[in-house]
DNA sequence: GTTGTGCGCTTTTTT
DNA sequence: AGCGCACAAC
């Protein structure tokens, strides 16, 4: 067979990695090397090359995206569909295996999956019945505790005990909501890798069937992985030991929510025979990116060593500005996108980057000022919503009665005159009696512990979840969906809502509808009823942020969110003492800002042609104005390397002085006696200042930013502007 | 059962 | 500052 078409575009080093003989593989694979290429690459060559079936083979990713991503990618170069090969995420991958075997797994078959929110609730529902203070005992503190046990493999009498009473008594809620879970079959996401990977290790049958199935394993960002994905891994490769893993060790940026990087460095030692290929060619930046981002990651001591090369042009140099204040920092990268956009360029070809959600709110307000569009990426997301989650909650209900989580959720919503004593009750019966809540209203109504008021409000709502229940079956998902909105009267609820929102939350409901209707079930889901598996997909895929229209709009994102985009015009905004590196991450220590320089690498090396790096003297934070200091990681990178371009006051306002006094106004003396700062006035756009200058003589061009118009280029020599 | 008031917190995010 | 949450008052 003719496999030169998955050769043909790749370099040496793609080559190599691609076409390694079958052994565990180690691909170091930089930022914008063309990690994802190689990696469906590889796949492709397995199966034309050497024969492999595609059902012998796993390929894992973290997020849904990019193994819809890979999946189509690879069906493009094949020309075939792979339906049946397990590409997924973890947790997709997990999930699906406990399904297939959730005797084994010691589940049943209805489990259902708990997302953060219902685990926090869990937590919640556990401190109470253990009697311990919330304000003692935060609850998001110790479903993270929870979390980061699950994620090393620790079980509750695997945790060590020390003789401190604190320990002990978290210890006791973990027990106690591992309890809950089991009782009701629950699963959070921890536990689903957590229950996937001891499934096979206890299970030497299963271990060895899947051993022999999967002759090749394939994980996309390997430095992402905690202990217990990388021992899941571990697990399935035991016998073939080809696993083929791509990875950064310079864009580990998940160490926080425990994302191991010191798997890379396991990798090798627990497979001795590793091969290790590096990819070094960035076919994303310009040189002078490049060398600016390689000069801040170097600073890095913990680090594999790798150094990215380009054979691109050398392109801008890399620029600086220096703001007032964060509005300033708006103000002049609005500017910047404005003459990109005149210059022919589109706005999402621009990307405004930050290191903390709070600052997109200035960036946004200016946008919306200048009508220019945009996009925020991050936030709540479709499935995310309440009045979606409340829906979830009823089908849920009505699929598994046993699901609390998703009782609670609705039992009084839209409001039927179950309080919060009532609950208490329910909570209290269950509690004692080991039952779900469920079951509890179940006996309570029979009994006569509750008022009359009460036992007739709680048996509407159980006649409700169970006339729903009867009503929805055999009908198509989308019309199980209408029927349940039609029943509980949960778009009714919502229209009572005042504003904007409630209309907002009917769309969303209304889009529920439409999105069941284009749901298709994956056939290796065949097993479940539609419902389930819809239900299961909305817990495992949040969805997107927005289902917005596309449209040309400057995107802005955290610099986590960034990770594996690119943009030809990159904003680096905030880079200031404090706010990056964050606060935070100075006090914590132990590596974490070793954590933020690779957040900070990540982030230039997100830009294709030109990479703007902002810092603002003064901003204002949680109330309070402050006045900062420049990122170190600006003074990390050596000056001939970055472009200062400074904006002088308007006022009598006297700029501190500076740590780098290169970076002041290096641009501001010009042949033509313009200056950067100059306040000018135009005959047509009115005052501004100069914020730019570039070329000489009758070429040279200056932008000026107007009060009124907002920022232009002119060639000088038209320009007919007078000095202020 | 809804509506108001005060308090406290405030990095990053996927599943 | 602004938001979400918990508890208190209507």
């Amino acid at each position: 067979m003719d496999i030169s078409h998955i050769f043909d575009d790749l370099n040496d080093a793609q080559r190599e990695a691609v076409a390694a003989p079958p052994s565990p593989l180690l691909i170091l694979a930089g930022a914008g090397s063309g990690k994802t290429r190689v990696l469906t690459s590889r796949i492709a060559y397995l199966v034309e090359a050497h024969g492999v079936s595609p059902l012998s083979i796993m390929a894992v990713t973290f997020t849904n995206k990019a193994s819809r991503e890979m999946r189509s990618r690879i069906e493009d170069m094949l020309g075939l569909p792979m339906g049946g090969m397990w590409i997924g995420t973890f947790h997709g991958l997990a999930h699906r295996l406990l399904r297939f075997h959730y005797q084994e797994a010691n589940l049943p078959q209805t489990f259902q999956i708990l997302d953060s929110d219902d685990q926090l609730r869990m937590v919640k529902r556990s401190l109470k019945e253990l009697a311990l203070d919330e304000a003692y005992w935060p609850p998001k503190q110790l479903q993270w505790y929870i979390n980061g046990h699950k994620e090393e493999g620790r079980r509750p009498a695997n945790v060590p005990v020390e003789n401190d009473p604190q320990q002990k008594t978290m210890l006791a809620v973990y027990s106690h909501y591992e309890d809950l879970c089991q009782r009701f079959g629950l699963i959070d996401f921890s536990e689903l890798l957590l229950r996937a990977f001891e499934l096979l290790k206890n299970n030497q049958v299963l271990r060895e069937r899947y051993q022999e199935r999967f002759q090749h394993v394939l994980v996309d960002e390997f430095q992402d992985t905690n202990s217990i994905q990388y021992g899941w891994l571990r697990l399935l490769v035991q016998k073939s030991h080809c696993l083929f893993a791509v990875g950064d060790d310079d864009q580990s940026i998940y160490g926080w929510r425990g994302a191991k990087v010191e798997n890379i460095l396991q990798f090798e030692k627990d497979f001795p025979d590793t091969k290790v290929v590096r990819l070094e060619q960035n076919y994303r930046s310009t040189t002078n990116i490049l060398n600016a981002a390689n000069a801040v990651i170097e600073n890095n001591t913990t680090r594999l060593g790798k150094n990215l090369w380009t054979a691109g042009e050398q392109g801008e140099p890399v620029k600086l500005y220096t703001a007032y204040n964060e509005q300033d920092e708006a103000t002049f990268i609005i500017g910047q996108i404005q003459a990109w956009v005149e210059q022919g360029g589109l706005r999402s070809e621009t990307a405004i980057l930050y290191r903390s959600n709070a600052q997109s709110r200035t960036f946004e307000e200016r946008l919306l000022n200048v009508g220019m569009p945009y996009k925020v990426y991050g936030g709540l997301r479709f499935f995310e919503r309440a009045e979606i989650k409340d829906a979830l909650a009823y089908l849920r209900l009505c699929d598994s009665n046993d699901n609390d989580p998703s009782f609670e959720r609705v039992v009084n919503t839209p409001t039927r005159g179950i309080g919060n004593k009532t609950i208490d009750i329910i909570r209290e019966y269950a509690r004692q009696n080991q039952l779900s809540m469920w079951e509890a209203s179940n006996r309570l109504i029979a009994s006569t512990q509750l008022t009359s008021r009460a036992q007739t409000a709680l048996a509407t709502f159980i006649n409700l979840i169970q006339e729903i229940r009867s009503q929805i079956v055999d009908q198509d998902l989308f019309q199980q969906i209408e029927i349940m909105l039609d029943l509980s009267q949960l778009i009714e609820h919502f229209k009572k809502e005042k504003g904007e929102k409630g209309e907002a939350r009917v769309e969303n409901l209304q889009e529920l509808v439409t999105a069941a209707r284009g749901y298709e079930i994956d056939e290796t889901e065949d097993d479940l009823a539609p419902l389930s598996s819809f239900l299961a997909h909305a817990s495992l895929e949040a969805g997107e942020g927005q289902a917005e229209e596309w449209e040309d709009c400057v995107q802005l994102m955290s610099l986590h969110t960034a990770k594996g985009l690119e943009f030809p015009l990159v904003f680096l905004t905030g880079l200031e003492e404090g706010l990056f590196p964050h606060q935070r991450s100075l006090e914590e220590g132990s590596g974490r800002l070793e954590e933020e320089r690779r957040l900070c690498y990540v982030g230039m090396t997100r830009a294709m042609k030109q990479l703007w790096l902002t810092h603002a003297e003064s901003r204002r934070l949680y109330g309070s104005e402050k006045y900062t200091s420049a990122s170190r990681f600006l003074s990390e990178i050596p000056d001939e390397m970055v472009q200062a371009v400074r904006v002088k006051p308007k006022t009598s306002y006297v700029a501190p002085v500076r740590k780098h006094s290169a970076w002041v106004d290096d641009q501001s003396a010009h042949e033509s006696g313009v200056a950067v700062g100059m306040n000018v006035s135009h005959p047509k756009f009115g005052e501004g200042t100069v914020v730019n200058l570039e070329g000489h003589g009758e070429y040279a061009r200056i932008q000026v930013n107007f009060s009124d118009v907002g920022s232009k280029w002119l060639v000088l020599a038209y320009a007919n502007l007078t000095q202020l």
